[in-house]
RNA sequence: GCCCCUGUAGCUCAGUGGACAGAGCAGGAGCCUUCUAAGCUCUUGGUCGGGGGUUCGAAUCCCUCCGGGGGCGCCA
């Protein structure tokens, strides 16, 4: 109910104030906002509608403020409104409303701050779509876990989720895989052959060519040519697809759907498209090519879709995939990408205007560069000769836990370097071990608190109103801020705000623990207490969940 | 050259229109005979890259300059 209940009473105040009559646009015309004041000491909420209104009103911003004041209408579990500063409003809640959120988070546990603000608007998820080739590398999991995250924080504020991985099995580079997988199965069958200059150099390919020799090497080898290449091709696309889901299982991301480029091929969506396109006059052929005027749509240049040698460069079918995702009914859609695929967004965008679809309905989240190092030394890498730690390396070595915090821990604009010593250490340098153990605490005081042979009472008993501790006071009100935190979070595509939040209740929790001894033999108190650690550990629990992140019990 | 991201404490990063700029680590001083010290308390440390501008108010928005990263194919 908080802070739109202080929006709306300050509204009517305002509304009041304008002569009863609310002029155009309403109350909400005014335009401020109700938001945490930086500094505790000033209150709980503050408005800053008499600074934004002064100007209309004709008055100063203070004297508005406490013509506001006058104005107010009752607002529950409000203990006082003063005017600071400049001519904010500061708003104090009192008591009473932190033992409701107590109340409500005990009772409720980690989904009682789920809200249904996205009801009705289904959100496509697209992440990691890394092509089936290989194993996933430190950059695809950052989009995993971002993706991830995103689609968690969407679906606890009530938008219908669906997460998408789409994969590229059609086209050159799968052909070039296959040729490289044949190649590394005959040198495991002792022939010779040579894995081809523009292939897969990487040592999973001669890891998987020796399965593929073990498992069918006779039976290919006497296939006449194109029966035999569609065989490895296929063979490796399940290899590969099983190492990625495997993979991305470890650190616990799962997909709805996965998309695959030739089901798009296999339709004649891609030949749609571009007739679509043609139709509505957006194709022209230049030298032999088929060209798409993205520049009418504000793209720098124009786009091949078609080789001059027949062939539908990749935005083709990314055409067709993109057309597709919107006729499945997805009122929105957001891609998560990696910075190096920044420049393919207005062609993609382009192509929906084209076709009729609202452009600003595709969101692309780019996730900057991950950067590998060991001890404060990089760890250099090279895709193209396939020299890379893998994702699986990486969650085998520091775990999944450290990895998902980690990955999520930074703004996705932000290039980040991922120390391998630094986030096994189980130490402070690695904050993810501060939330699990504020959880395991938790866990562990009810633990102690059995083997005393304390029974919390039901909720309805206990005395509350006993936590007036500066400690408890402060860790309800940290848990009071969940559900605007996930709100902002999830609105503002940014899953590391959850890990900032988790440590500050992490910390107002260690803090109670210090400061209050939660099992004595004040029994009301004790039953109060154990309350709030309930409360707590839902907060917690939900922290955790959102980010992916496991909620140890013990440590 | 053009486009995107970025420049905040010694380090890694939060904060993107509000009130004296925050956290962790690192540095300094303390706290375990009692519920897990992977914890807590106090403390040192900042021209928010530089300069202009908009605003009642700018780390935040605009312009410009400088530094770092990424992208600019009839490759995916």
């Amino acid at each position: 109910m908080f802070p739109e209940a202080i929006h709306d009473a300050v509204a009517a105040a305002l509304a009041s104030l304008d002569g009863g009559g609310a002029p155009s646009g309403g109350p909400s015309s005014w335009g401020f906002v109700v938001e945490r004041p930086r500094d505790r000491a000033n209150g709980d909420w503050a408005a800053n509608a008499a600074m934004v209104g002064a100007k209309r009103a004709g008055m100063a911003p203070r004297d508005l403020a406490a013509a506001i004041i006058e104005h107010l209408p009752e607002i529950p579990f409000l203990d006082g409104v003063e005017i600071a500063g400049p001519g904010f409003l500061n708003f104090t809640l009192s008591h009473d409303w932190y033992l409701e959120v107590l109340r409500t988070a005990a009772a409720g546990g980690p989904d009682h701050a789920r809200v249904d603000d996205g009801a009705g608007e289904r959100i496509q998820v697209e992440f990691v779509s890394s092509n089936p080739n290989g194993p996933l590398h430190i950059g695809h999991a950052r989009g995993g876990v971002v993706g991830d995250v995103i689609a968690r924080l969407l679906d606890y504020v009530g938008h219908p989720v669906e997460r998408e991985y789409y994969y590229n099995d059609a086209g050159a580079q799968m052909t070039r895989y296959a040729a490289s997988l044949e190649a590394a199965m005959r040198r495991a069958m002792g022939q010779d052959a040579e894995i081809p200059e523009d292939g897969y150099h990487g040592p999973y390919v001669l890891e998987w060519g020796a399965e593929l020799a073990a498992e069918q090497g006779g039976a290919l080898v006497e296939m006449g040519e194109d029966e035999r290449r569609e065989a490895v091709l296929a063979w490796g696309l399940d290899r590969a697809m099983r190492d990625i889901e495997q993979t991305l299982a470890m650190v616990d991301i799962p997909f709805d759907v996965w998309f695959s480029e030739r089901t798009l091929h296999d339709r004649g969506d891609v030949d749609t498209a571009l007739q679509r396109l043609d139709g509505a006059g957006h194709l022209y052929r230049e030298d032999g090519a088929t060209w798409f005027r993205t520049t009418h749509f504000g793209d720098e240049k124009d786009r091949v879709v078609v080789t001059s040698d027949g062939r539908y460069t990749y935005l083709a079918p990314d055409i067709a995939y993109h057309l597709d995702k919107f006729a499945r009914g997805f009122a929105r859609v957001i891609n998560i990408w990696g910075a190096d695929h920044h420049g393919y967004v207005p062609r993609v965008k382009a192509s929906l205007q084209a076709l009729g679809v609202d452009p600003d309905r595709l969101e692309i989240v780019i996730t900057q560069m991950v950067n590998l190092a060991r001890g404060g030394e990089p760890v250099r890498m090279s895709m193209r000769a396939g020299e890379f730690v893998t994702f699986r390396e990486v969650i085998e070595e520091v775990g999944a836990d450290a990895v998902r915090y980690f990955l999520a821990a930074y703004s996705p604009d932000t290039a980040i370097t991922f120390d391998l010593e630094q986030a096994k250490q189980q130490s402070m340098d690695n904050p993810v071990y501060y939330l699990q153990y504020a959880h395991a605490r938790m866990c562990s005081l009810e633990r102690f608190a059995a083997a005393e042979g304390v029974v919390r009472a039901p909720l309805g008993d206990a005395d509350l109103a006993l936590l007036t501790d500066p400690a408890e006071v402060e860790l309800l009100k940290q848990c009071d801020r969940l559900r605007e935190e996930v709100r902002e979070a999830a609105a503002r595509r940014a899953p590391h705000r959850m890990t900032t939040y988790g440590t500050d209740v992490a910390t107002a929790f260690h803090r109670f623990y210090t400061d209050c001894r939660i099992v004595t033999d004040d029994a009301a108190l004790t039953q109060a207490r154990l309350w709030l650690v309930e409360a707590s550990k839902s907060v917690m629990v939900a922290v955790l969940g959102l980010l992916g992140i496991s909620a140890p019990e013990a440590m």
